[in-house]
DNA sequence: AATGAATGAGGATTCATTCAT
DNA sequence: GATGAATGAATCCTCATTCAT
């Protein structure tokens, strides 16, 4: 939920290739460290892919963890799986959004809003689509758009008057403002993200975070 | 410190990277194949773009039009290049669209929106925005955004009482459709943007490409 | 006109450049062979350099000395880092020879000279010069050439009466010598040294390498 | 004869990959222009060599020369013949000079010292040797400088008491001063000449191109 | 005789993935 | 369980050399 817009460099200069170890070997904090490194590598790679974009070296993500890169493979199969978790963290908290007290559409609309605004990796993912042949992150993409549109619908007024009542218009909705976010920076994409959803005469709730 | 002699310059002089196999040299059709092959690396590059994705090894897209590396390098400068000739065939077919007798805005967003169902690489395009700093194909597709926008405009009704008649509404609708269609197969992709037309309220002519 | 569709992310997730042949991996003897590697590259490198020419590929460095293309770009950033690695052992020795007990001016010059014999690649770091432009190895090799020139000068009889007593004579003089011996087979070298030096007038010790 | 210091870049950015020719096709002038064409293909060289290197493309060469790279390959079979040519200038001249009317010994070598001066080519020249294995550039190189010790040598004082009268001593200093010119700019090369020649002991007359 | 497009080998460099320690 | 060195395939790009026109 911390993510920077993308710089254009594909390579930050800074800790790229460091100086050959010599002597320093870190200590094995034993089975405790376990979850706190597969933390701290999701926190790492929603950094790295904010700063690098998606396709940055899993090395990269290793080493901002602080972790050798065995570590990272020791969690994640392959790059899907990193990306995966680090998409994970945002589904959930729309989810927490639409199941809290007095939750309303229009409020998860802009807990949802406010990830798009937040993850450029977010938003690719509501583009995923079951017809994609592709496995890896798309499997779990789909699933993941699942579990959002699950969380959206909960709360659509269901008179089925919504505008977005029918059955495909909701996810085509998120998509199509997913779309009008991609490309600019973070200051400009909640400027679009808002503008999308007017033209789609969808009232949004305030764009923040989920625990407020 | 068991070293011998060794000519200061450069390289050895003769016998500079000489091809290893004297043997089949392809033939050397000549100059007047050089425009023959620069379409053909742009259809090549299109079909590639397409099967693989936009970062397909530059390689790939030579050997499919059947050309050496260095043909592809001789006729575009880097990626960019080629990305940025496959878009403007999309973007002229538009501009065509839209100079035609008795073009119309909903005509011209037919034509626009068949485009979009074609061709992967030109849904990127239209998420090109002026405050991308990422310099390449991203430069050269602001410039060809800004043809679609004008090739739009042009047909938009000017008494300022279309839907989308505000300065930034056309691309962002555009962007939003973009977005719509962006994931699925080709067929899936028509209906998905018929559909994103249609939530935003805009009537569409007829999806085809231009001269009919 | 004729594509399918693409999924957004660079790189189609799994099956990242995943090596070939899964069979044959060479044994990776551990971080404790990494010292050695290095070693390896470094003797690997002077020897390449002599035989081939300062351009000679970096790969042909990597394979001479047992390791992979990726080792010796773990060790070495560029090829300027290779150069001065090869170039850093002749100065120490020249160095050490000039700290050594009862070192002479003479015997200073015997032990460089030597070098000067030896190491083709250690000829040219004496042309070096602060004028020069050139970035990556010149850098450094300025640096190096400074260390020479402080051992040497170390020894050099401080009642100013020294033929090479000026302050750019003596490195001066040992481009000239360095000049002489450029070209020729090692052990021309060490002829044409000795007649450089007597050229210049300047006695010089022993040819040898440093710890006799 | 007219060589600029070596800047650091290896690709001056300018005149680099021409865009695709489109319809252009020079005339063909004829066997007369043949002639003129090679003249220009050598100084064309020598300020590519002088700009770039000693392996700047030969194909800079031949757009310098504003032929194509056939023609180059007509009048040289490779690198080394270009080379050559190049080289064959700067040892007319000195052969010029040392065959004038009042020509000296201190004459002559203002001359090659200039000659030293302009061309970073013509240093490396003077390092030739027989010894040298390799083939090319160096086969020429030798006897270009064995045309150059003529020139010398026939001013040298014949009474056997010169301090460069013995066998070797001559070349041998010029390989001196010539090492001595290695690597700084044109203008620090000057100094640096004729403060090596005045370590040697050896009066230099002025420093100038032959015909004045 | 000239042109310059084309070929394609080869060198530099990166990074996913494995594995000895 | 962790480390990070090593591997090497794969990609980019350059340029000597040929040859149809």
């Amino acid at each position: 939920m911390t993510q920077q817009p993308v710089p254009d460099q594909r390579r930050p200069a800074s800790d790229q290739r460091r100086p050959v170890n010599e002597e320093r070997r870190p200590a094995n904090h034993g089975p405790k460290a376990a979850a706190r490194n597969r933390a701290a590598l999701v926190v790492a790679a929603r950094e790295i892919y904010a700063e690098q974009g998606l396709d940055a070296p899993l090395s990269a993500i290793a080493r901002r963890a602080g972790v050798g890169q065995g570590v990272l493979y020791r969690h994640f199969p392959d790059r899907a799986a990193v990306t995966s978790a680090v998409l994970e963290e945002n589904v959930r908290e729309v989810e927490q959004a639409a199941a809290a007290e007095g939750a309303s559409f229009a409020g998860v609309l802009g807990v949802l809003t406010w990830h798009l605004k937040e993850s450029a990796a977010f938003i690719g993912l509501l583009h995923a689509d079951g017809s994609d042949r592709r496995s890896g992150v798309r499997a779990h993409a789909l699933a993941l758009s699942r579990r959002v549109e699950g969380a959206l619908r909960a709360h659509l007024p269901d008179d089925g008057g919504h505008r977005l009542a029918a059955a495909d218009d909701l996810m085509l909705a998120v998509a199509m403002v997913s779309g009008a976010v991609t490309g600019p920076s973070r200051e400009e994409r909640e400027r679009r993200a808002l503008a999308a959803w007017r033209l789609l005469g969808v009232e949004v709730g305030p764009v923040r975070p989920f625990p407020g």
